[in-house]
DNA sequence: CTGATTATTTAACATTTGTAAAAGGTTTGG
DNA sequence: CCAAACCTTTTACAAATGTTAAATAATCAG
């Protein structure tokens, strides 16, 4: 068995979804690997098709895509955080979306297809996967009645009080698409609560 | 084995997805049972946690919620879609909302822990229910998409791009609040689009 | 068939958000 | 440390959407 002293975060928090018999835990680890990128680089492109399930390790990164030119920010992963481009990675289509490192940042990746052949021979590890792309698609589907259903100033409201540091992180512009709105805009309901 | 012809419909969609053994299918066979629902019944109230996971085989339902004393719609499900309450059932959690046929539905039903149960036996069943998930995850994460950087136009003829018959089938003001807006502004694009 | 109920549209006005441009701030690399 | 690049705020105006109320239109139950 590989040692990796380097994953540990990763299969604590694996563990802690659904526990892994140690072959499964083991099979696992041969697949991960470490990738760091820096602060405003691409671990991804836009244009290619998703075929690795990243964790962050250390860092901030976001998932991007441009409409008429300008960026959109979809979704932010802080430490201990997965983050993938779902909607390549389960389809097997090309992703219009990137993802970037918003701070200097280490990824571990896990190799998509090898991990599914993996499903055959270790159940736990179907399983396990299974059951994060549950808690993503509860995470999703709560994100549209936010979205949906709240002004602008309820949702960034919400989003400094269940992420406090992510205001000193990630610049506002970044904060503003991924609410859906403008920079403009956050900056007037940001004037508004002062 | 049960002779149940009354769900060879669901069968046929589930197949379509990842097929299953004899005995797999035979277990889930078992456990559908057919709910006949009046037009604009509930088929689930609010308040309850989602327990079953159903199917539409014939009629319209849809999943909506109240958000201060409206009605919001979440979510259609025509014939041949499943229609679950995933922030209820992934979590255990009472659900905030409902599930209503639109009109004179027959719904397929299947209790969840005795699903769940299945999947220890029936390797092939979770994997089938693993995919149905990633499917309407990836349905979420577009819709995600639509909605916060569509206008509302865009949203509504995408809607009946994609869905021409929903128009008929479904009283604008549910479509309204489907597509996060007001069911004046709905009328007014309607208006401004003649 | 008909009155009652429900659904949809229209109008007038208020509010929110967007757009474009400019002015301050802050960060960063040399 | 400084200049360039980038980020954030502000302003003024435009466009989109919300709110309330009333007028039509369509549907439903008896």
């Amino acid at each position: 068995m590989a040692d990796k002293p380097q994953i540990n975060s990763l299969l604590d928090v694996l563990s802690q979804i659904n526990p892994l018999a140690e072959e499964s835990e083991s099979a696992l680890i041969d697949l991960c690997s470490l990738i760091s990128v820096k602060k405003g680089q691409d671990l991804q492109p836009v244009g290619v098709t998703c075929r690795t399930i990243y964790f962050v390790k250390q860092g901030l990164a976001r998932i991007y895509y441009y409409k008429a030119g300008n960026e959109v920010t979809e979704y932010f992963a802080f430490e201990h955080d997965i983050i993938v481009r779902a909607e390549s990675l389960f389809t097997g289509m090309p992703s219009n979306k990137a993802i970037q490192a918003v701070e200097d940042t280490v990824f571990i990746g896990i190799p998509a297809e090898r991990l599914f052949a993996q499903y055959d021979i270790y159940h736990d590890l179907e399983r396990l996967f299974r059951k994060i792309t549950e808690m993503a698609y509860v995470d999703t589907v709560n994100r549209i009645e936010t979205i949906q259903f709240h002004t602008a100033e309820e949702r960034y409201l919400q989003l400094i009080r269940e992420n406090p540091d992510l205001i000193k992180r990630i610049p506002l512009k970044h904060i503003a698409s991924y609410l859906g709105i403008t920079q403009v805009s956050l900056s007037r309901i940001r004037a508004s609560i002062r």
